[in-house]
This record gives C-alpha cells, structure tokens and sequence, in this order.
DNA sequence: ATGAAAGCGCTAACAC
DNA sequence: GTGTTAGCGCTTTCAT
C-alpha cells in the first residue's frame, strides 16, 4: 500500500532539529519562529507528511471543528437542500457535519444530543421538531441555532425561520383573489409551531376578505399521515362528502400535488374548478401537472443565515444585532394550479 | 443553567475511593470488579453524571466510533433514502454519521477524505461517483464501502451495487414486450458505470428481440444536464427532428418524467403513442400521472448489505464469503407509462 | 525565537 | 479484583 505514515508532531520535532512547541507553532502558524525555522520544519513535512489527529487537537482544545445537524428525516426534499446548504456553508470554514435523523423520535433526538455532547461538536443546528429540546442533557454550554423550529427560551439558543404566518396569509390571499370563496385548508394537527403560523395566515386573511372559515374545510391530517397518500385520501373524502369547496391550500408542495391528483381523478378540473397551492417550492411543484403556485422559502438564505449565526456563535461573537430571533420573508410563486 | 457538568473518569474515582482503571472498568464493562465497586461507581455516576469524552477516548484507542458519507449531492432523493438508511443503521449501533457532499468535485472529495482521516473515522461510505478513490491519502488504513460505485481495486475497499444491467434489460424488455419497435434511451454521458451498465442492458435486449439500436434515438446527455428540464429539452428536439420513436427508457425517474412531460406538452400521449419507463421507484414515479413504471433498486437492503459489510470490517471481521463485489437484484415495476 | 514540561481524559499493560 | 502508571498527539504556559 501507498499509504503515507504520516509522522506525529514529536516526529517531525525529532527529524528537524527542533521542540514540538516549534513544530506546533509552524503548523497553526502561530507567530513566535523564525523563517528558517519555518522552512525546516516545512520541508520535513513536505516529505514525509503530516495529518493533524483532531482526536488529540480537540481533546487538548476541548473544541472538534464539527457540528451536528438534528433534522426529522432527511429523505425530504425540504430538509436535504437545508442541510445540503448547510454543509457546504461549514465545509468552507472547516467543519466537518454530523448527520442526526431522528425521525421524530424524542427519545432519538436525545440520543444524538448526548452523542453529540460527547463528540465534542462546537455547536448544533436544529431542523423542525417539537418546542422542547433536550438542552438540559449536555455537559457543555455551546450554541444552537434552530431553523423552522421555535424553542423555549433557552441560554445559547438561537432561532431563524421563514415568515410562515406570511407565507399562510399569501397563499390564502392568491386563492381570494383568484375568486375562490370556499377554501379548504389542509394541514397537520401536530402543534408544529410552522404549520400553527400558516394555519394562522390563511385564517387572517380569510377573515380580512370576509370570507368565512369553514371548519369542515380545515383538514388537519394526522402526524403519522403521509405527505401525499394522507392528502390524497382525506381529499377524496371530502369530495365523497359533497362539502363544496373551490380552492383549496395545502401547507406542502407534496400535499398539494396530493389535492391535485385526488381531484383531477374525480374529475375535479386544477385550476378550473378547483384552484390548490401548496407551500415550500420543490421541484415537484415546478415539474408536476398543472403546475403548482405554492410559496417560496428562500432556503439557501435560510441555511445561510443560520449556519453564519452558529458559526459567529461557536467564535465566541454575539450576533451583530443581539438578536435571538430571525424571521425571513417568503415569496408567492405563481403557476397553474391557481390560474383563473 | 441547569447543566450537569460531568464529572471525567479521575473525580470519579476519587468520589468512589477507587483507582481510574476500575472507573474504566466497570463503565466499559469491562469485568475484573466486583459487584459492590460497580454499586459503588455506578451510583456516583447516577448521582454526578457522567459522559464519555469521545476525543480522548479516540486519542487513546485510535478509533472513533464514528463514519463518513461521501455522496454527490444529497439533494437527491434516492441518495438521501441511501443516506437515511445507513444512518438509522450505524444509529443503532452507536456510531456517528459525517456526511460529505461533494458535488461531483474531486477536489472537495479529497479534502473530504483528508479530513475524515484527520478526525478518525473508522471507516468510510462512498456513494456513486468516479471510479478513482483517493485511498492514497489517507493515513490510515481503514476499510471502506462503496455503493454504486465501481472502485479500482484497492486493499480494504468493497464494492455494492444493485444489478444496473439487469435493470437496463428488465426495463427495455418491458417497452418491448408491450409492442414497442423504436425505443429511445436518455441517460448521460460520462462514463459512469451504473449508466453505462445499463446502456449495456438496453442494447443487449434490443440485440436478443432482434431490434435495431438507432444510433440517433440513444441520447446521452451532458452531466452538467439536470435531470428533468434537461430531458425534457432532448426529447422535445427528439420530438421535432420527426424521427420516429414509441418507447423511452429513461435511465432515472426524474429523466423519465421530463419525456412524459415533454410528450404530453407536444399532445403525444402517453401510454398509448410512446410507452416510457423510468430507473430507481422514487416517489414521483408513483404519484405522477401518468404513473411511471420503473425498476425498484431495493434502496434499503443495499444500504443494509453495505453498512453491514463496513461494520464487520471495522470490526476486523473478513466478510462471510470473503468477496469483495456484491450484487443485488433488481425488480420491475409496471404502471400505467407502459400499458397497453 | 525556542524548549521543557504539564496535562486534556482515557485505556491497558503490568503488578499485586 | 484492584491500583499504578505510561502514553495516545496535541497546545500552551512559563522559562530562557
């Protein structure tokens, strides 16, 4: 094998003549050496080579240059382009990311905070979930950023979101201004804090058009209920049911392709008939048939905001504005499925 | 704050009157205590808190119970299913999970290896992508697992994969068997092996049924291409050139769905003018419309098989038939894209 | 500008 | 069954 060894600082100490302090100085490039020195101690590593054991670094620092992203279920569009963000965003300062899918398993979300706590991650980034987080768990005070994902008001926790109460309200609104007077919302019952604020939008605005709001028109699906299949089902059973309806706002592109599907296989027609908007902005919402209008999170800002804050946090800065709390805004992305 | 701070292994001993090699003991369980000691060190632990420092325990034994995932992009959901199922794995088995995005960039995969070589991973996941491996980089010589991704052969690197020319010839007998005479195939162009292994399928089937491989109906599209928007383009020119065509094998479900909405947008209908056929079973494949059919790579045992496989070679084990080369079956799914 | 030495928390070899 | 001790590779304080 082709491996290169690659020789410990005391080593490298050892074949240039000179202390580990030395050595250590040159590598971080800590000041306190002289050129020549410098050259020295390069030239030994340019041949022999020389890997940093992070395992020594972070025990001698008490820090690892890793973070942990706690996120429901990565296989999820939504979520994989955040972390996918998210992860580019610290790759370029260095971290390195732990992967920690919980499947909104309480009891996995600690286990990974107490994994996490023990790796030594500097910090950790929050992806939905319940209000609750496991924070009394860990041994270490180090920041958490949460995105989607309100949390009790803990020291060191930190939150951005997009603005969903908004995002609730344009999507209501786009359907109101499209004609439709019975709007049926469809949505999940779990007290998600951002299915809660779309929840709240689409009632604001209903309310500020005149427009009743009907609860047998407000479908709160189950946790447990797929995205696409949940709708689906619940969609034609509210056709089955003759409650009539002409718009309708699901809280994800994927229950909105779910409306789509259920009416057009009644013979519903999207738009004519029926007009849908869903919410996120996926791919699918841009590539299905009729195309969906839906609401745009702008995600790439979202992780960036998010991974910039975290990061400023684990360098010991407060944030610039000493705020805890970041809302984005969203955008109305208007398609097909709410054409007149 | 209500952080327990942990106490490390020494205070242990000391609160417990006993030396730290017994501490380690009894909380690896490591026999040669008695029953009373463990009483003893266990209730200060209940009583103070205790949690593992990882850094120095990888210092000390050279291991980290910890993996890396290289994979192109996880904003994709048949990587990100592979991804989720690999982590649920090493969850169990008290693993971590780094998870590396590398865009296809080779530069990025070899800072990647570096740096999960730097942190200690005791093995490494390597998801599609080129055939050359950057083992020379490392230092360490740890195993390592590749999934759809034909690696040169090096010591200690394995190899899984779903049967890709089975699938090629599975789908492309299906478009046959169902009446079809022209079939087209989209995939891409680099060299790629799971692409060219099911290029290889399609022409064998042709080859066996005794049809004609028309050189301008086999559309291999650039890699920097997306998936759908991409297709779709192709086949709209395929569409205009008036070369005939009735069937498409589109080498992954996105692509397929890009020739469905191309054909449908230029009033060709599918199933009944041109049959079209997918690769990998996402969920879109079910849940558009027409619904595609496809070929299902069984996702979760080829993650099982692989993550399987990169554990007992950490462990040190010799996988049980000592190959180094896994194949797994493929299956066809009919929907209604091939119906006729 | 450089070196000596302590120590981060842990495991394991060795002695009893 | 238990304790003593060395040492994993690194950074950093304190000398000089």
């Amino acid at each position: 094998m082709d491996k290169k060894k690659s020789l410990s600082i005391k080593e490298i100490a050892k074949l240039a003549n000179v202390s580990v302090a030395t050595v250590s100085r040159v590598i971080n490039n800590n000041g306190r050496f002289s050129e020549e020195t410098r050259i020295r101690v390069q030239k030994i590593i340019d041949q022999y080579g020389y890997r940093t054991n992070m395992a020594a670094k972070s025990l001698r620092m008490a820090k690892s240059k890793t973070v942990g992203i706690i996120v429901p279920n990565i296989n999820n569009e939504w979520f994989s382009l955040l972390v996918l963000e998210i992860e580019k965003y610290f790759f370029e300062k260095n971290y390195s990311v732990f992967i920690c899918n919980t499947s909104q398993t309480e009891a996995k979300e600690i286990a990974y905070f107490q994994s996490l706590d023990s790796k030594m991650v500097d910090g950790i980034m929050c992806i939905s979930g319940s209000e609750e987080l496991p924070t009394g768990i860990m041994t270490r005070d180090i920041p958490i950023v949460c995105i989607d994902r309100k949390p009790k008001n803990h020291h060191n926790v930190y939150y951005v979101e997009s603005n969903h109460y908004s995002g609730g309200y344009l999507a209501t609104e786009e359907l109101i201004k499209k004609g439709c007077k019975r709007i049926a919302i469809v949505s999940r019952n779990k007290s998600l804090s951002v299915n809660q604020q779309r929840l709240e939008g689409y009632r604001q605005a209903l309310k500020d058009y005149g427009l009743e709001a009907y609860d047998e028109l407000q479908i709160l699906l189950d946790v447990s209920s797929p995205n696409y299949d949940g709708t689906k089902h619940a969609v034609e059973k509210l056709v089955q049911s003759n409650i009539p309806f002409d718009g309708v706002f699901a809280t994800n592109d994927w229950r909105a392709y779910g409306v789509v599907v259920a009416l057009t296989e009644n013979h519903i027609r999207v738009p004519q008939d029926v007009k849908v908007i869903g919410f996120d902005d996926i791919p699918i919402s841009y590539a299905c048939h009729p195309s969906l209008s839906t609401i745009h999170q702008n995600t790439k800002l979202l992780a960036q905001k998010a991974s910039g804050l975290l990061l400023s946090l684990m360098n010991g800065e407060n944030p610039v504005d000493n705020e805890k709390h970041y809302i984005l805004p969203v955008e109305l992305i208007q398609r097909d499925s709410t054409q007149i």
